[in-house]
DNA sequence: ATGTGC
């Protein structure tokens, strides 16, 4: 057998990840092979970075000339949004709450009318505004679990005894339609940055963050209107997407593929549905790591794998209350199998490895209340 | 991930 010959490689690799960090190795090859794409010039993957269909999930990819929408992949614009909610947590109804929340179908209000209360065009995709949608994505209730900097915690304007709502979810079809009409045309191919290509997708991609931005908005106002509270929105960051940024003194597109921006302010790295979520300040300068954090635990294990194994050990029914007392609605048997705790890394060693790297202090851990997934789609 | 694929 020949040796195999090393492709030129232009781009930095690096993994933010301490050797008590478990990476897939498919993982750490799918970051070396995007880092071989032309223009690239530094590849991050970060302490959660998983394999993802042809790219890493948990990654931070800067190049040059060049931009890569596969990269970004379809949910273009998810993200995480953090409310606090005028509600005191000992105050939580829980059972009544887990008994009639419902966010599944179509928001009964003017879709139009609240996009553009958010400065945001109609997009075609409005019955699925104020939805959550599937796979990872989640609407859920919080209580401060601890406070580690109570300087930023109250800076924040955050109170320890409140109910606080963590939103992630995305554009839904808008971003699937988006990287459909690139894929059909280029595939995996990058785009010049001077191309009338690239200006179309960069266009519909900026439209694709701000919508899915205003549907974390909606989902949230929906969640509060059925516990019949109010609240504010205390952070939004988006953790899928490619800009221009200036990375290590060059102009480049950064592509965040399920990596929180450090650049932002305050973020909320969330683990598991039935885990701590870490609510973290970035510090440092952030060029090494691209500007980005971990955006949440990363997966352990696939879905088709932890589907197989939940199912020997768990029964749906165990899965919908958590080792925090919490409950979730999931009523999608495989999703509530997929998105089990043990399919997905510990969070706090993902924190800890962003602790320990330099690029974040810790400001509070979030414990789960009310896990909100789905009300339907139960495929047994 | 997806008004979800064969």
């Amino acid at each position: 057998m020949t040796s195999p010959t090393p492709a030129p490689s232009s781009a930095r690799v690096r993994i933010v990840a301490s050797s008590q960090s478990w990476v897939e190795g498919e993982a750490v090859r799918q970051l070396e092979a995007v880092a071989r794409l032309p223009g690239m010039r530094l590849a991050v993957g970060l302490p959660d970075i998983h394999p993802g269909k042809g790219a890493p999930v948990g990654a931070a990819l800067a190049s040059e000339g060049f931009l890569y929408p596969f990269l970004v992949g379809n949910d273009i614009g998810c993200g995480m949004g953090l409310w606090d909610v005028e509600l005191a947590a000992r105050k939580a109804k829980l059972e009544r709450w887990a008994a009639k929340l419902n966010l599944d179908g179509p928001w009964e209000g003017n879709a139009e009318a609240f996009l553009a209360d958010q400065g945001v065009e109609p997009a075609g995709f409005e019955l699925a505004l104020g939805t959550v949608g599937g796979g990872n994505h989640f609407a859920e209730l919080q209580r401060v679990d601890s406070v580690h900097d109570a300087e930023v915690f109250a800076s924040l304007g955050l109170r320890e005894d409140r109910v606080l709502m963590l939103i992630h979810s995305g554009s839904r079809g808008l971003g699937e339609a988006t990287l459909r009409t690139h894929v059909d045309k280029h595939g995996a191919g990058g785009l010049p940055e001077d191309s009338d290509d690239a200006r179309r997708y960069l266009k519909r991609h900026d439209h694709a963050v701000a919508w899915g931005r205003a549907n974390r908005a909606l989902i949230a106002q929906r969640m509060m209107d059925g516990i019949g509270s109010t609240g504010r929105r205390v952070l939004d960051v988006c953790h899928n997407s490619v800009i221009s940024r200036e990375v290590d003194g060059c102009t480049c597109w950064l592509h965040r593929k399920g990596a929180a921006p450090s650049d932002q302010g305050p973020v909320v790295i969330p683990g598991s549905r039935g885990a701590l979520s870490y609510l973290v300040l970035p510090v440092g300068e952030g060029s090494a790591s691209a500007h980005s954090l971990a955006h949440g635990a990363g997966r352990k294990w696939n879905r088709t794998h932890a589907r197989e194994r939940m199912r020997e050990r768990f029964t749906a029914e165990s899965l919908t209350r958590t080792s925090f007392k919490s409950h979730v609605i999931c009523e999608d048997r495989d999703l509530l199998f997929e998105e089990a705790p043990p399919a997905y890394k510990p969070i706090d060693r993902v924190v800890t490895d962003l602790v320990e790297a330099g690029l974040v202090r810790v400001v509070a851990t979030l414990a789960p209340v009310l896990t909100y997934k789905t009300r339907g789609g139960a495929r047994d």
